[in-house]
RNA sequence: GGGCGAUUAACUCAGCUGGUCAGAGUGCCUCCCUUACAAGGAGGAAGUCGGGAGUUCGAAUCUCUCAUCGCCCA
């Protein structure tokens, strides 16, 4: 044990001492092999190409508070870590990088590709799980791993033979959402759908054999080159007389037929829709009702393609888009142009639109699968907290379609489907290929990422091969991430669990709040609104950061971010090191007097701060049990703050400065023991600090605070009487400082104190005068039944009882008024309810007795005290 | 169009199954560098709990409705 503790607690001075401290201990590592309940967490692997960001912060500090708690509560904590290869992400980072060197893509082999792609791997994929480290998560080093890697791959094959043996997986040719940029195929859940200002074409299609002809209406005029009808609603009188007429497509010269389908809309535009069954989806449905030609009239890049006439050929969407328009209107096809409002869908990675593009992918069968995994959420086996999300899964879940699974991608996982050289009709499907490879041509496609980051929970343990790990650490128990990816990644992981093990792959799910800046903007890159969470680091500290923005994330609402929470964090950090501080300055020669707790006579202040204390560690435990951080973070901060140092420590100072020497021990003996109950329970959020003033004042025996016991709580400290007694001595003290305050009393400057009370009130003050005098500068107390007013003092009235405060020419006659008179108004108020309540036949016949014996009692307290108060008024008048 | 969430002090949020004078932090105002901490201490001002209706003896809390904002899905 040290006594000197500097004045302001230095950060920088000890985080990183006492993470190598921790990792030299091998305290993170979890031994699969323990007698001890496992409580798993597997990370939300971040992204290979990724830094850390204030997202990462918030969701890793809550898995770290977790699985710290965990470790403490005697469980055989295991926090996974790992990364994620993110396909297109990572590829694209590499194209870039290779194109910097001036390396096309294409002129590289697969293999010479994924070559590159792993050296860049190796060299910049290690950053975020360094920046995890900095930020304190006590994850399971050893078992770090990485999605691309053997043993995890060998999982995502697997499952994929699996699921095709049992006939989940096919291949296709549909229309799938396309990312021109990547040229992939994309999933649904990649697709954002934004608002754009466009525009609403109107052209005119010529009947065949008629002057007539129709309009359509289009936000997309370049793909009217691939029509192949034009639909009306059956029972739309407006045009019934042309269906199965016939019309020449302009500018194509193709004929295509006037078709009847119901998804038209009669009452959008004219009510006859153009029909692209290759680049539309609701269009292609019909298109397969009406067996119409599929005219696909895109490149992979989204440029027009030779399926349409030369003069567009090779033009981008953007150019055909106008020299469509242009054309039409010289040929006197365009009939108008509105301004029109409409949602776009913009590819996540590429952020340009998406195409809807026919093309060849494998897909997987959801509908099946997703039963288990619904039934699970709803049995209430997995939990969601904020519980309201199972609204959106379950929506998601019974309305699931089947998830395109490849990816035109050479970084992932490459498809184990072989097609024979001399039939391709003839597929191979294993995880390590055919016998005769030389005869097979491998699937060119990768999986989607989250095909493999579905199997998460169980890949990290080489799954399907059994293990000992796989055995003791599955199913997790809790798993952390945002609810942007609730469809993505935590409903498919459940899909998986249940398919795969039979068994849910966590049991309570935490879906954190999204980051937004002061203003209201979600945080991004693109905006460069978000800061860079270690110049916060470098400023409050890492326990301050961790501290603040738990404290500032609500529950399940956006949280705003803004640095002066951080401040908060910080603040409070320096008022648990100066609280630590004090007591380590006032313990005798460095040492804990020998003063077991339970075996003595406490006095007041003592008995009321062990209740305080049970009482926060339980609402404390309960706040983190139910998913709560914020409540958790603010029930510590206002115990530490307002009853330990605000009350306690200035109360045990009357005791160290006192002349009772036992007293001042019992003091320090509370004072240690709190401290550090508060570091216990505080180690999770700030886990550097904590462990450091551990240092100072544990016993010389005791362990490391990471690995200590998890506070005990202690009924019988819980004290209900000492705390309604402190209140009234807090009552006391706080009605003198005001006066002395509104007074302006310099604080150098001692009152008298008088009292008109009872025995017992009289009885209280002088056994607490040390303490009264202590903390409101008060030099003499004068008590009893017989005590009058004195000329000019200030008067507090307590229930029944009259504190004076002789102010001498110091008295300010107006302030006193308007204290005394605002008090009288206030309790009038409250008067006036409890009376109507009271007065109120219906209240007093079916309200609880209880109720209604609080609300006499009630009345008869303040009475008594509007009638002190009301008297002191008279005497100023 | 469907769903979810929010609306409580200037700001950010608590307020659990209706009944203790509606709370906290920040900010603001006044005083104080008092030997743990000025990243501090003491005191103070500040809210018709989004509007309306209903249930109830009693509503910030439950129901309905409207409004505004945000998100998700189509």
């Amino acid at each position: 044990m040290t006594v000197q503790l500097d004045k302001v607690y230095t950060p920088a001075e000890i985080e990183d001492k006492w993470y190598q401290h921790w990792l030299d201990k091998d305290y993170f590592h979890a031994d699969v092999n323990s007698d001890k309940e496992p409580y798993t967490i597997v990370i939300p692997p971040p992204n290979v190409t990724g830094m850390l960001t204030m997202g990462h912060v918030l969701n890793n500090t809550i898995q770290d508070i977790l699985i710290r708690k965990a470790r403490m509560q005697g469980k055989e904590a295991c926090w996974i870590p790992g990364t994620d290869h993110a396909s297109i992400a990572t590829e694209g980072k590499v194209v870039q990088m290779l194109k910097e060197q001036g390396v096309d893509k294409h002129s590289l082999s697969r293999e010479e590709f994924l070559e590159h792609a792993w050296e860049w791997k190796e060299k910049y994929g290690g950053i975020i799980i360094q920046q995890l480290k900095k930020l304190g998560c006590s994850c399971d080093w050893k078992r770090e791993r990485f999605t691309m890697d053997e043993g995890y791959s060998k999982a995502v094959l697997s499952a994929f033979v699996k699921l095709y043996e049992k006939g989940f997986i096919y291949k296709g040719h549909r229309l799938v959402n396309w990312c021109p940029v990547s040229k992939s195929a994309i999933s649904d859940e990649e697709v954002i759908h934004q608002e754009v200002q466009g525009h609403l074409w109107y052209f005119k299609y010529p009947v065949k054999d008629s002057d007539e002809f129709m309009v359509v209406a289009t936000t997309r005029p370049e793909t009217m080159l691939g029509d192949t009808a034009v639909a009306v609603h059956p029972k739309d009188e407006r045009y019934t007389h042309l269906i199965g007429k016939t019309i020449v497509l302009p500018l194509v010269g193709r004929e295509i037929p006037v078709i009847a389908d119901n998804y038209v809309d009669p009452e959008f535009g004219t009510g006859c829709v153009k029909v692209t069954p290759a680049h539309d989806p609701n269009d292609f449905a019909m298109g397969e009702r009406h067996d119409l030609e599929f005219v696909n009239i895109m490149n992979n890049d989204a440029s027009i393609n030779d399926n349409a006439p030369k003069a567009y050929q090779n033009l981008s969407r953007e150019d055909a888009r106008k020299a469509v328009v242009n054309d039409l209107d010289e040929q006197g096809c365009l009939e108008k142009i509105e301004e029109y409002v409409y949602k776009v869908g913009y590819s996540e990675r590429g952020q340009v639109p998406i195409e809807f593009y026919l093309s060849e992918q494998w897909f997987m069968k959801m509908d099946e699968l997703a039963k288990p995994a619904l039934q699970a959420v709803s049995d209430g086996k997995i939990k969601f907290h904020p519980e309201h999300w199972v609204k959106t899964y379950n929506h998601w879940m019974e309305n699931i379609k089947d998830w395109c699974i490849s990816r035109q991608l050479w970084w992932g996982h490459q498809i184990p489907v072989w097609y024979h050289k001399d039939d391709p009709k003839k597929m191979h499907v294993s995880v390590d290929g055919p016998n005769d490879p030389e005869n097979w041509i491998q699937e060119e496609d990768v999986l989607d990422t989250w095909a493999s980051s579905w199997l998460w929970p169980i890949g990290v343990h080489n799954w399907p091969e059994d293990s000992e790990e796989l055995d003791y650490f599955y199913p997790t128990d809790s798993m952390v991430t945002g609810p942007d990816i609730i469809f993505f990644w935590i409903a498919r992981m459940i899909i998986a669990g249940y398919e795969f093990m039979d068994n849910l792959p966590f049991k309570d799910v935490y879906f954190t709040s999204i980051l937004r800046d002061e203003t209201g903007r979600k945080f991004s890159k693109s905006l460069g609104n978000s800061p860079d969470p270690f110049d916060l680091f470098k400023k409050y500290g890492t326990d301050a950061v961790r501290f603040g923005t738990m404290l500032m994330a609500p529950q399940g609402l956006d949280v705003l971010f803004s640095s002066t929470r951080l401040e908060v964090g910080r603040n409070f950090m320096n008022k648990l090191w100066n609280a630590s501080r004090f007591v380590l300055m006032n313990l005798e020669e460095a040492k804990i007097p020998d003063i077991d707790l339970n075996k003595e006579e406490l006095d007041l202040p003592e008995r009321w701060i062990l209740s305080k204390l049970q009482k926060s560690v339980k609402a404390y435990n309960r706040q983190l049990d139910r998913f709560h951080f914020n409540e958790a973070a603010k029930v510590l901060y206002d115990f530490t703050w307002n009853d330990f140092c605000d009350w306690y420590i200035e109360i045990a100072k009357t005791r160290f400065y006192g002349k009772d020497a036992h007293a001042a021990d019992v003091s320090r003996v509370v004072a240690i023991h709190v401290l550090r109950t508060v570091l216990a329970i505080l180690h999770p959020y700030a886990p550097f600090i904590s462990e450091e003033l551990w240092a100072h004042i544990k016993d010389d025996d005791d362990s490391d605070l990471i690995v200590s016991n998890w506070p005990e709580i202690d009924e019988k400290f819980i004290d209900h009487n000492a705390e309604k007694e402190m209140t009234l001595l807090q009552e006391v003290i706080s009605g003198i400082r005001t006066v002395r305050s509104r007074m302006n009393i310099s604080p150098a400057k001692k009152s008298e104190l008088i009292a008109k009370c009872d025995n017992g009130m009289a009885e209280f003050l002088y056994q607490y005068q040390t303490v009264i005098s202590s903390l409101t500068r008060t030099s003499s107390i004068k008590a009893g039944m017989d005590h009058a007013k004195p000329e000019q003092s200030a008067t507090v009235v307590i229930g029944k009882n009259e504190l004076y405060i002789p102010l001498g020419g110091l008295i300010d006659l107006d302030v006193e008024k308007s204290r005394l008179q605002k008090r009288a108004d206030e309790i009038n108020g409250h008067l006036n309810t409890i009376t109507k309540k009271l007065s109120n036949e219906q209240f007093m016949s079916k309200a609880p007795k209880h109720v209604v014996a609080r609300e006499k009692e009630k009345q008869e307290e303040m009475s008594a005290e509007l009638e002190k108060v009301n008297a002191n008024l008279e005497m100023l008048q």
